[in-house]
DNA sequence: GATGAATGAGTGTTCATTCAT
DNA sequence: GATGAATGAACACTCATTCAT
């Protein structure tokens, strides 16, 4: 009945969507909140409501249910570092992709550890009903690198995709250490994680001989 | 034949804590399997006595609740395992000593796969009840045998605890790869972690400027 | 007529928790008449709900739990009744009080049989977690009358509060005659009691001397 | 088989039925402690048999259920202490009947304690489907020492059942007092209960002209 | 007779979800 | 659109009682 495309002043319809929007928001940030205090099976609706200062009913008004507003908050968070990983690696050269996505990787996961903390601990739930998920996130980044590396004839002799699941492996636990540390920062962490991939470990570590 | 071993033959204190037994063998069984179909949260006792074929009232004459099981469950497979991987690793000199472990891990979480889903997928829930954890055990025999390194000096420039959360990170995956995959097996999972610790990835992905 | 006193009219909040204090009067009704016919331990949540026709949640919506419904019941009677002896007790002279206190207990105790009931017979349940109780309830405000005649030197020789003790046990069984018969009503229990108290009985019953 | 009538000795019979009734007294002296320390409602078969140092299935070999061993408990004690209340009281010229049988009363209960709790705190549960209980054993004795005195044209006027109940009242709330003190002791108790029966209060405490 | 492992009906309680207002 | 009282299926857990040994 009234314009309310871009730029919706006024209008009743733009304050209530953008009313409608505020209470949506305010949900998804107390859902944060207390996912991240009790996880997920210990969340309760009713406490995200009280936290978001809007009555129970109002919840499901902007999601199906307790699994939908936990993927959202997964989905929307990660969309957001993905756009972040992505314009930091895209248009670098070969040589400089993986190190700028392990730094951009870990400067995110550092500032959202509250939403790792959810994707990694029970992020499992969710495997099997919902897709997306941290962990698919980075794997499906790395072996975008690994894949055009590989095309430049750069990884012979390296299964691809066990690849990338390892260094997804190695950055997972580098997230996971600051659950209960706070050093080292992202750079350094990135850093380390530079020095083992480029590296790996001192030869004398690993007897050459073992029956393959 | 009739020989059963020290003391305790065929009496009735022996056959009925012989059937003792049983039913509790019967029922950790059936927690697996309950547990691996539908995580912890989702998994009813009802649904364990059912496939245990016993009454719901004889799971609790066995284990005080659903908490007690799913530690009892992972503890005894994991010192099981923790077992077998001392014994493989212990006397090897240390050249060998991190390649054996990889082996050996792999190839018993392979043959308990089940147990490492619960492990990796719910295991979070216990982290703050129960101390143990497949990750720990794992990241301590590692650290176990870097410290060694350290000691021998053939670490420098390392650090020593991250190292040992990044190498767990890539085994970790290394095993979840078989929730979904049956290929490759054990020997050359371990055989391609060894290949990313022994030689890193090719210099050409990693620039050494990377100070952006 | 439309005059709901003093604000909160026919709005939407008004009706609202009209409703909600007429389902938690309906659970106390139903709940005063479940406790009645089985006793405390005996009576089961969901047939109080079902007397009261909503539903099983609907109870802890509005009790903690068995006990607060139990210990609610009775203060409710218990503070009606008490109300209603205290105002027919105070401004009497000294030598009314004590008859008043009978008169007025057992018109109240005879209305309220069945709560009496409860708080006499499954009442001792709660004695440890919940203070106040029929019995206690009854001795108080006989301490008090009998304190007053105390310090007016009415009572020497008396032990107080095992007289306050005696009289409450007399009370007690006239009111707990009561759940067997409907005979006498208050007012001659209430003498029958006053008899007592005036005279003790006759002389020839009770030897003196009984030293033996 | 063998002469197992009086004075049973070494015969197979006689000692397993010696065993039989220490069994079962095993389990009424656990039980009396287990009822005393937890109620009836809280108390569990298992606990019972457990400190009586008996297997679970023994506890059904002696009594029907939980009710039955909790009347037989009462019961045993009541007719015991009936017994020694009878005979103090039998041969005694009317005068004397009341006072001897308040002292032995209060002796007895001032023995056993514990009994008489279970008997006044959860005896109720039982009133409905067992008959005999404390109270009722109290009312019956006094209700035979007045009927003599009413035959012998002492109590006209008094309405007997009535009084019965309030003197038994009377004793109960003395024995019940014993569960928060120790003091005063039994005979005491008793001369204070026959001090209110011989006298009553004192006049000035009850205004005469109350309409009746 | 004694045992104690097994039973399962029954309980209190929770919480995601609905819907009349 | 917003509300929150009401719902009831679902759950973990208990315990008196049975019965094969």
């Amino acid at each position: 009945m009234n314009n309310d495309s871009l730029a919706n002043e006024g209008s009743t319809a733009g304050r209530t969507s953008r009313k409608r929007a505020r209470t949506r928001a305010e949900l998804l940030a107390a859902a944060r909140k207390v996912f991240a205090a009790h996880g997920f099976h210990e969340a309760s609706i009713a406490e995200i409501t009280e936290r978001a200062d809007v009555g129970v009913g109002t919840f499901y008004l902007h999601f199906r249910d307790k699994d939908e507003i936990f993927a959202t908050l997964l989905e929307d968070g990660l969309s957001e570092m993905r756009e972040v990983v992505v314009s930091a690696v895209e248009d670098q050269p070969l040589d400089r992709q993986l190190p700028a996505l392990l730094r951009t990787i870990f400067q995110q996961a550092y500032l959202h550890r509250d939403l790792f903390q959810l994707a990694l601990t029970d992020g499992g739930y969710l495997l099997h009903t919902q897709a997306k998920h941290a962990r698919f996130e980075v794997a499906e980044g790395l072996t975008h690198i690994l894949s055009s590396a590989e095309e430049a004839g750069l990884l012979a002799g390296y299964d691809l995709p066990l690849l990338a699941r390892f260094i997804t492996g190695t950055i997972m636990q580098g997230i996971s250490w600051w659950f209960e540390h706070d050093e080292p920062g992202p750079d350094e962490m990135a850093g380390r994680v530079l020095q083992l991939l480029r590296s790996g470990l001192p030869a004398p570590l690993l007897a050459y001989d073992e029956k393959s």
